[in-house]
DNA sequence: GTCTATAGCTAGATAGAC
DNA sequence: GTCTATCTAGCTATAGAC
């Protein structure tokens, strides 16, 4: 318990604050009185912790960021298959109307914005690199396993997260029902006729 | 030249003004006032052809709508195989940063913000079910003309309209250089793999 | 570290003249 | 239909007290 902890306590609230407002209001109405009536503290108090909004925001996807990278570790063992199954339906099968998928509309709406925004655009980079080697690095296992056939690891990866990343989009964005039913389907067939190896 | 021909093209002005200022600007950044200045007129004109600035986005949503209807129709003809290759390739090559691709940029800020705005959203999944129903109906055909195999067109169509949607994104928010090359090599694959019928 | 108060700006929208 | 002028509201950021 040294003297800084109560600094540190602030941002962490600030943070899941943050994410509060973005689940519930959105980024284009996220506003740092938004932020600190849901801290519970002044406006000025987020000033006084983070200079300008923008630096709010940069430590905010940060902070998700290495939540994150906790989360990706629990993908955890077994065949490259089933991990990989694993990947998709996590994606895939997010609860309806939770404060989770609000907040995933949040994230899309962020990761928009990073087009125009550099410092954005460095974390949600740096974030899919990591979801990509992740991937990439399953298809790699099953190709040496003897699971997979002798694909692309980096390519068959990207393909994977950009389709469901699109899946999950119409789905949050657009009112597309057949979205993740139809791309689940699509995934499975792709992956029993593309990527498994034939035994016979 | 009917006497109303001034308000239509004023109209007409204000759509292409918005359309320059997106590009430019960004969703984000958009504001009636830009506008106006992009038409050279006030921006009280702006407020007395469309009464909110939600009108305005909604109309110009409508407009680029049926301006990309005409585009899809120039996929003209040729062999199922060919014009998905054409389509593939329609939304992969796009120029790396003229006025179109810009304006992209700010239809992913767009389509985002559909989540929460009803109205953007209805035009936006009229959007998307016209280019499923485009893609879909390609694979109808190659498989009605026994170039494709037996696959669900409609699973079909949307995973492929996803990853390439995904990899357009990614190209577009993200400094990711392999997303467009590595997604193109992975849909020929896919293509050939999964799509083509086999000869021997 | 945290507060209240406010400066300073910019946005969307309206009033009213022409 | 188009203009100028302005109202009202909301935002980021800072000043200064505690």
């Amino acid at each position: 318990m040294s003297s800084d902890t109560s600094g540190t306590d602030t941002r962490e609230q600030l943070m899941a604050a943050t994410y509060r407002v973005l689940a519930e209001r959105g980024f284009a109405n996220l506003t740092t009185q938004r932020v600190a009536d849901e801290a519970d503290c002044s406006q000025s108090l987020v000033h006084y912790h983070y200079d300008t909004k923008d630096d709010l925001v940069v430590a905010f996807l940060e902070w998700v960021h290495e939540q994150e990278t906790e989360w990706l570790e629990t993908l955890g063992d077994g065949s490259a298959e089933r991990r990989l199954r694993r990947f998709v339906d996590a994606q895939l099968s997010i609860p309806a109307d939770d404060e989770h998928a609000r907040f995933n509309v949040a994230f899309v709406e962020l990761a928009a914005a990073a087009a125009r925004n550099e410092r954005y655009r460095a974390v949600l980079t740096a974030f899919s690199e990591r979801l990509q080697a992740t991937l990439a690095g399953i298809v790699r296992d099953g190709i040496e396993a003897g699971e997979f056939r002798q694909v692309s690891p980096e390519a068959t990866a990207r393909f994977l997260r950009y389709a469901l990343q699109g899946a999950v989009q119409a789905d949050l964005t657009l009112d597309e029902p057949e979205a993740k039913p139809q791309t689940e389907a699509a995934v499975d067939a792709y992956v029993e006729g593309m990527l498994l190896a034939e035994r016979d």
